[in-house]
DNA sequence: CGGCATCCTTAGGGATACTG
DNA sequence: CAGTATCCCTAAGGATGCCG
């Protein structure tokens, strides 16, 4: 009996047919963002972080690593740098979100919730709610048609075109 | 203006209110699977790969790295690794997803779906489809009264107990 | 087959000091 | 404030060879 956890390959994915992944989009998504340094500059700048020395901060890294970091997501399209000055004041700089960089949200959001679930015995620090509502905000598959979706039902298959 | 893009964050949570983040489950995901190679080694053992040298392979790290990020998956409860013997052959050992592992499947979607949209110029190279209705899956934050919710609609607070 | 030992290179990251 | 320069350490990872 196979894991019921696994996906099914199907079509011309079978291990044996040559199929190796190499354009895979996990993988090329990991050469963005694959440190944890990375990851957590894109965290801060969800929560509003704008500035080279918070980032440093707040994240918890050193000058030379944050400028390193912020250079490649900025060179990579997902950060923006910009210069701006409030009237009255010098000019200062501040990186922000591109859309690319908003949309990766739901990979730290995916990242909280497991570590919620598994690393945290009081179920995470903190709460995502839905300022509309005031509710809890989950991460979940489904597919097209609304119905929710585990791992072991999931059938992978060439894109088609 | 702020970026709409970024979560409000609320009550104690405020930058000067000593929130340090120090307890974020982000990090603590980070320190399991922060690498290259333990990401795709999961992914792998979501295809269906449970050997050693097929890890290798698939991935496409040297044995001594795949030895490495496979004991430490183990360690860390998202693997288990276990002897099984077929009738009339010899004994072999496989690693399988345990729960812990299962339960990561949203981060490897989130971030296929976010380099399908962003890193490749067709899409991606492949389809998650739901085996009961052949429906994309997708991946996606909602709140616990169903809406769909988007990064800049999200207030943060501590959670309450 | 399923590794481990050894050696090497590169990347991630910290500490400190300095600059415009 | 927003970095850069320098130096150093460790972790990630490849190549090769060996071993039960």
């Amino acid at each position: 009996m196979t894991n019921t956890s696994t996906v099914r390959l199907t079509g011309a994915l079978e291990p044996r047919s040559g199929w190796k992944a190499e354009r895979c989009t996990i993988a090329k998504s990991l050469e963005v963002v694959s440190t944890r340094s990375a990851l957590l500059i894109m965290r801060e700048a969800f929560y509003g972080t704008t500035r080279f020395d918070d980032f440093a901060e707040r994240v918890g890294i050193s000058e030379p690593v944050a400028a390193a970091r912020l250079r490649e997501l900025v060179e990579e399209g997902l950060l923006e740098r910009e210069d701006y000055r409030e009237p009255g004041q010098r000019t200062r700089q501040q990186y922000r979100l591109t859309a690319k960089g908003a949309d990766l949200f739901p990979v730290l959001v995916a990242l909280m919730k497991w570590g919620d679930r598994w690393l945290d015995d009081r179920g995470g620090p903190i709460e995502l709610l839905h300022r509309d509502c005031g509710e809890p905000v989950e991460v979940s598959l489904h597919c097209a048609a609304g119905h929710e979706v585990h791992s072991g039902e999931i059938d992978v298959a060439r894109r088609r075109r």
